[in-house]
DNA sequence: TTCTCAATCTGCAAAGAGTGCGAACTAGCA
DNA sequence: TGCTAGTTCGCACTCTTTGCAGATTGAGAA
């Protein structure tokens, strides 16, 4: 995803208007790794701005999406959660904490593929799962604490 | 997943009661290549027996599920699609109607993945996302149709 | 700077997918 | 046949996201 700066050329350059609302979310997004959901990115703009809606950061991501500047990711969690990280990448979710990270594939281009069946293929996205380093620990002093 | 008269074995083995909607559901789920929602094989049922409710189906595909029977797939299209075929594979969703296929991939323990960040990996799953045969000929014909 | 108006914001209602609960019902063993 | 734990069903409710409408405001024009 573009900077704040050039977002708000991008944004008048549509047609779009910049307003403090979406400039702020624009700040939260930038660099943004945590893949939060809207919820989430409500409660931070909510710290730093009382009174913006959950309405309005739905929208804005809504609009960022579509102007291909966010990625929109399903890791099975409940809600959609939003990726600033438009690279070619993938993702792994910790099934334990719901964390998710950014995954990097290499050699997807010469997997052997059954099943195809005519589809035009326009996308293909991997999602591991398992558990992140923190949970796994978590769990090994939780046994020894009991054991 | 297994037959319904298998089913029935286990279930009662696992002292879980096989009732006429359990039954129904069995027969619907097997061999079943559509990758149902719970609301579409709700309105099967319905059809075959008049007053079952949407309750008892998730109810029964949760307990399917949780006995490694079936596979609960999520490839974004809002509702939870249950898969009977237990087999190693992944999905091909069609962006247009909707339509999920299985597909096999082969060559995945192959990939280069970097960025897992000391996650104990337990499963990886891949979407394949397109158009289908069917909507894709669509498209032609509308195209042709409007000149 | 002021004016204007389309674009935006907010709050609320509502839709879609699932789940929790309790009363009524029933499969299956004794 | 009777008993009882497991089921079914319907309803209320949660959660996520979207539709709507009136109030507000960004930003180009005057």
């Amino acid at each position: 995803m573009k900077s704040p700066a050039e977002l708000t050329d991008t944004f008048r350059a549509n047609g779009l208007k910049v307003t403090p609302q979406r400039q702020l979310l624009f700040g939260l997004m930038h660099g943004n790794t945590v893949h939060p959901t809207a919820e989430a990115l409500f409660a931070e703009a909510s710290a730093r701005m009382p009174g913006i809606s959950l309405r309005t950061v739905y929208q804005t991501l809504t609009d960022l999406a579509s102007m291909g500047e966010l990625r929109l990711i399903d890791v099975g969690t409940g809600a959609t959660r939003f990726d600033p990280n438009t690279d070619d990448h993938h993702h792994v979710v910790c099934s334990s904490c719901g964390e998710v990270r950014d995954v990097y594939v290499a050699g997807s281009d010469r997997l052997k593929v059954d099943g195809l069946d005519g589809f035009q293929i326009e996308e293909a996205s991997i999602l591991f799962s398992g558990t992140c380093v923190t949970c796994a620990s978590d769990t090994v002093s939780r046994a020894s604490a009991r054991g």
